[in-house]
RNA sequence: GACCCCUUCGUCUAGAGGUUAGGACACCACUCUUUCAAGGUGGAGACACGGGUUCAAUUCCCGUAGGGGUCACCA
């Protein structure tokens, strides 16, 4: 059998987290077979439904390389087709007309749940004939349940969950205004779509006894169901808004690889063995349904962002030269013109090492692209003592003798230096570094010269020696 | 409230009827060292509770507690 998943998400906001390892672990699971991808838009709720956030989420999956195959279906072209299916089973006797008002309904669950039962639509309409329906009134059209027996779903994660048919009530599948509900569109575009296996958010689980219903009554089989546990907030509720940055795209705003965010959410829920660091090609190897846990998962930036510096590592300073420009660009920086770019260039090896995001990345450059003379921090200040003066007097000389102004020769000749006047490195280092960062802290200090270049750090260190004189 | 799901270090997780219960992030210490990181070494840190079943249970079963999800003319 040719596995077909599918993507279903509804563009009512951005593409978040949680919506995104559900995508993954599709795709995974669709590529692990060699079958197929399908996306949906499920925009049957014409009013929270945005053309923005449908951009989003296709933006969204294609910067996390979750590629589909065919082109998204949009769930409201469909409609014709759903409410097709409705007359057909309208034909047969296993959807009826329904005439309740929205204050009945409301009337209905609070009586039953102050009498401790399920909240569930009574059927009061189940066997009526349309002819005692008030008159002008417009009917939604439901479906008519089985009530009695029970209905069970073999989930590929959470094993065998059964329900009783009469907690189940007779859901609407035509709002009063003709149009298709969410619960028949998905069973006919499931079907429709040649869809095989259904992994989503296990927020759907009690859904799925309704789907498989209508499925049947359709003469349809369901699809094979995986229900994933939900990714949590360090709270342990359900992530939303309030748990902060859970929109994909401020993951990417903030530099985070893509390739980061995959191994991180893959190892949401799921694992094989003792691995971390697990590459695209191996998830795709290893992924499969069975090794899915079924508690829910906390979401932990830290780790994310863990994930990211070594992903960062790993890459080649190009890329990340080139992922920083959008990053710059949705922060509303500054703009790098071609000087910056290549003194970022030179101390990237550096850079690298000492972020987790490309956003760090460039705050940590700041001292590459200020502008002389240098605001220094009071700690660096504070290292510009009159000793140092002195060595950095010294030391200017000595660089601006030198050839090769690259940072091997600069090391030599800086130990050699060092040897001479008898300090340890540190003693050296420390002040360079305040004179040439306006800073205590930054990538090696041989890279920092390399980097800036020979005018900018002979003009940086008479800045720092003219400090404090009287003139 | 009804129904369903879940429970191993703070977090993500591995694990087997008999293990010193393993790894990763975070944390601490040491080390390396020109700062900060990174790296290396080491440390602290968990089987929710109560009953069974069993020679043996954290692992299987049942309860309890706690957490979560769903109960729309939203998806």
């Amino acid at each position: 059998m040719t596995v077909i998943t599918r993507f279903a998400p509804s563009p009512t906001g951005f593409l978040h987290i949680g919506g995104a390892r559900t995508a993954l672990f599709n795709w995974l699971y669709a590529r692990h077979h060699g079958g197929t991808l399908r996306l949906r838009i499920e925009d049957t709720d014409r009013a929270r439904s945005t053309e923005e956030a449908v951009q989003a989420i296709l933006d969204g999956l294609t910067w996390l390389g979750l590629e589909w195959d065919d082109a998204p279906v949009r769930q409201y072209t469909r409609a014709e087709r759903h409410t097709e299916i409705v007359r057909a089973l309208l034909a047969e006797g296993k959807a009826y007309q329904c005439y309740c008002t929205p204050e009945e309904l409301t009337a209905m669950r609070e009586a039953a749940r102050a009498a401790g039962k399920p909240t569930r639509y009574d059927g009061r309409w189940r066997d009526r004939d349309p002819s005692e329906a008030p008159p002008g009134a417009k009917p939604v059209i439901r479906f008519k349940a089985p009530q009695a027996g029970e209905t069970t779903i073999d989930d590929r994660v959470q094993g065998a969950v059964r329900t009783a048919n009469e907690q189940l009530d007779d859901m609407v599948l035509l709002r009063a205004d003709g149009s298709p509900t969410y619960m028949l569109a998905v069973v006919v575009d499931d079907h429709d779509m040649g869809i095989t296996h259904a992994i989503r958010g296990d927020d759907h689980l009690t859904n799925a006894f309704r789907q498989v219903q209508l499925f049947r009554a359709c003469g349809w089989t369901p699809p094979v169901y995986a229900h994933i546990p939900l990714i949590h907030g360090a709270d342990g509720a359900k992530l939303s808004k309030r748990h902060g940055a859970v929109a994909l795209g401020a993951y990417r705003a903030m530099g985070v690889l893509p390739e980061a965010m995959r191994n991180y959410l893959l190892r949401l829920g799921w694992s094989h063995g003792d691995d971390e660091i697990i590459s695209t090609a191996q998830a795709i190897e290893w992924f499969e349904l069975d090794t899915i846990g079924r508690a829910p998962a906390r979401f932990d930036p830290e780790k994310l962002l863990s994930l990211n510096s070594h992903y960062m590592r790993e890459a080649t300073d190009e890329r990340l030269l080139e992922g920083i420009a959008p990053v710059l660009a949705e922060q509303g920086g500054r703009h790098l013109d071609e000087a910056d770019l290549a003194r970022l260039g030179r101390a990237m090896p550096g850079l690298k090492l000492r972020a987790k995001t490309l956003l760090e990345i460039i705050e940590n450059a700041e001292f590459l692209f200020q502008t002389r003379p240098l605001v220094m921090s009071d700690k660096a200040a504070r290292l510009l003592t009159p000793e140092a003066h002195e060595m950095l007097a010294r030391l200017r000389a000595e660089l601006d003798a030198l050839e090769d102004w690259k940072a091997s020769s600069l090391e030599d000749a800086i130990r050699r230096f060092s040897e001479q006047v008898g300090l340890k490195l540190g003693k050296i280092a420390q002040p360079l570094r305040a004179a040439l960062t306006g800073s205590t802290v930054s990538p090696g200090i041989f890279d920092v010269l390399d980097a800036l270049g020979r005018t900018e750090c002979l003009a940086r260190i008479d800045d720092a020696l003219n400090v404090g004189t009287t003139e």
